[in-house]
DNA sequence: TAGAGCCTGGACAACGTTGTCATCAGCGAG
DNA sequence: CTCGCTGATGACAACGTTGTCCAGGCTCTA
């Protein structure tokens, strides 16, 4: 007997079974409430969304049916009638970065705020799965999407934007396209770093940096250049090595600038990750080499000296980008623009070293 | 004229008119693809899925009226039909503490193993912020649920879980239901620590934690009071301190119980948020106060001492629960049950310090 | 050459909700 | 007493997709 019955009265499309009070796996639909609360289906959506003209007895028998079945809404069907879906989707490059930690707490209250859940996904700085993650995440009609780009081309994302998706690029530029952008100052920032440094008498000062294609990497180190030149001082290719924030290679090209004929004697790292790497070796050395680091670090201050940084306002780059793109969606934004936050200068020691001869 | 047309061609339910190319705002469908492509309806479908059944000649047409067009399926409106929605939530308490983002991402990997999408929110440590976000997201439909509690009564998520949303608690057990629990060993792991420190000659030892409602809190105090116990040492009142983790507070409970009659020798912090304020704490001392902290944190071993710590394994945490839901989607789990992972005793010097008399 | 069987493709309903519109009862005014 | 109005209520279609099922054309074999 291959066919049970001709016809069930519901296809048994959902193969979980559990010990349930009443029916299998089947959620209760406004129909079942509007049946058991002897209304119409109309009616108990009235109820349910708050709308006015439903009698105060009327109201009380539906709420009365929605307990007793245990009601709650399917926000699917909701989602797919109304074209909007109140959340948003934020892709970052690591969730476990701690650099990121208060950017996303900052995405996911201005997302709050305005009744959006948050939908997050990283991409592992793989720019194929930024654009799996973004394609997904449209696929889901997101209503937005803040982006801290691993890729440097997103044409891919226009037909979204065409169709509505508010999309916010932050800490890094969009690639290709005209977008919205929010920024730390990298430029500036790395050069009031290593100017610091310099100012404290350093001349053969190293930098160590993220790989050069992603463009925060690139602007801190263009900063690093143009601090060193107002100084007047050439830079030995010696004294710079980018690439991947691995502690393995971070680690050999810290040891290879220290040592050799013309050793640095202070170290500008050019984020949060090559930082506390740095930190590791620079503990190991007998003479003392100074170091200022972009990106703030937890437990900066107490280290021994206490870690010069500059710092940038993780939160305060989240909340903009995550506004302003509830901003596109209210529609009281005219065109695209590039946001530049500051960045601060936090002496605590480190960088206030002077050069050991 | 009230009325432009008795009957446009569609709904303007989309207020949003953006420059676009084609259509305003209307995202292309199958329907329209499959017109363009001159083929029926499902064959589109069958091609987005990739289902068999379609001519190689037929196959192109209908991907080159995809592209022609930007089409990219709703997931919502498939959502609906199929049931499931290939995205599970994750509640936890603050996406910015460090001790989460390393159990986040974890959670996201399994998720992205298994095709789903991350959905998550933070509690705030608010139960009724817990709770309206749960629901939020059965609302949304997840196929199942990563919850940290904040409250301790979830049988609000009792007829979620009839309904068949899989969930898993982690870190603390869920109140007042059956459920999956993934914990770390809290008893053990701070008994342990506490009795390190009497290993090394401390009787008189602080405890500094977070609010006894939460669960772990109040069982790293129960190790505490039992490593103590063991060591036939009894606890004074003054030396154990419980209440938000708030700087300010713990820095006046830690001040209290280093002054005093009985000044304590050693402190064991109940988490990461603690050990931070009480490392400056002892940083402004003049003699050395032993320390040890529940959970690890960064640079912990480049301070002076080094803080030794019970670490846990957040990403274990994470991923261990987000199998086990997805094993219970999958239906091959039998029942509830209550995993408790071992932590890790990490002495890097702080532990180690004799008591200064 | 005809029948059987297979493969491709399309029509149609259903998922659960919300927007539109019609209906109906009750009521006040003329 | 009746007309028209108001406010509550429900019937129905639509959102965009997928599952079911049937039709038509093809190939293969007897």
């Amino acid at each position: 007997m291959p066919e049970p019955a001709p016809r069930a009265d519901r296809p048994a499309d959902r193969l979980r079974d559990r010990p349930s009070g009443t029916r299998y796996g089947n959620r209760p639909t406004m129909k079942d409430v509007a049946a058991r609360a002897g209304v119409g289906l109309k009616t108990v959506s009235r109820v349910v969304n708050g709308e006015p003209g439903v009698t105060p007895d009327t109201e009380r028998r539906v709420q009365e049916a929605i307990e007793a079945l245990g009601f709650r809404r399917n926000d699917s069907a909701r989602v797919l009638r109304k074209g909007r879906t109140a959340s948003i989707g934020l892709i970052l490059e690591d969730l476990a970065d701690p650099f990121y930690g208060p950017l996303s707490r900052a995405v996911e209250e201005v997302a709050r705020a305005h009744g959006a859940l948050l939908i997050n996904g990283s991409s592992a700085e793989d720019p194929d799965r930024e654009q799996e993650l973004a394609l997904a995440l449209c696929a889901r009609r997101v209503d937005g999407l803040v982006v801290i780009p691993a890729g440097d081309d997103h044409r891919y994302l226009e037909p979204e934007i065409r169709a509505g998706v508010a999309t916010v690029f932050v800490d890094r530029p969009a690639g290709r396209i005209d977008a919205d952008v929010v920024l730390s100052d990298n430029f500036g920032g790395a050069r009031d770093g290593v100017a610091h440094l310099i100012a404290h008498g350093h001349r053969r000062i190293g930098f160590i940096g993220d790989m050069p294609r992603i463009h925060t990497a690139a602007e801190r180190l263009r900063g690093y250049r143009a601090a060193m030149e107002d100084a007047g001082i050439s830079v030995a290719d010696s004294w710079m090595s980018l690439g991947v924030t691995d502690p393995e290679r971070v680690r050999r090209a810290a040891e290879a600038m220290l040592t050799g004929p013309e050793p640095v004697t202070a170290v500008f790292t050019g984020n949060n990750r090559v930082t506390v790497t740095v930190i590791r070796v620079l503990a190991g050395l007998p003479r003392p080499v100074a170091l200022v680091g972009f990106d703030d670090i937890e437990l900066a201050d107490l280290l021994q000296p206490g870690v010069t940084v500059v710092a940038q306002d993780a939160a305060a780059l989240g909340r903009t980008a995550t506004e302003r793109l509830f901003r596109q969606l209210d529609g009281t934004l005219l065109g695209p623009e590039r946001i530049e936050l500051p960045t601060r200068l936090v002496t605590r020691g480190s960088g206030e070293l002077p050069p050991s001869v």
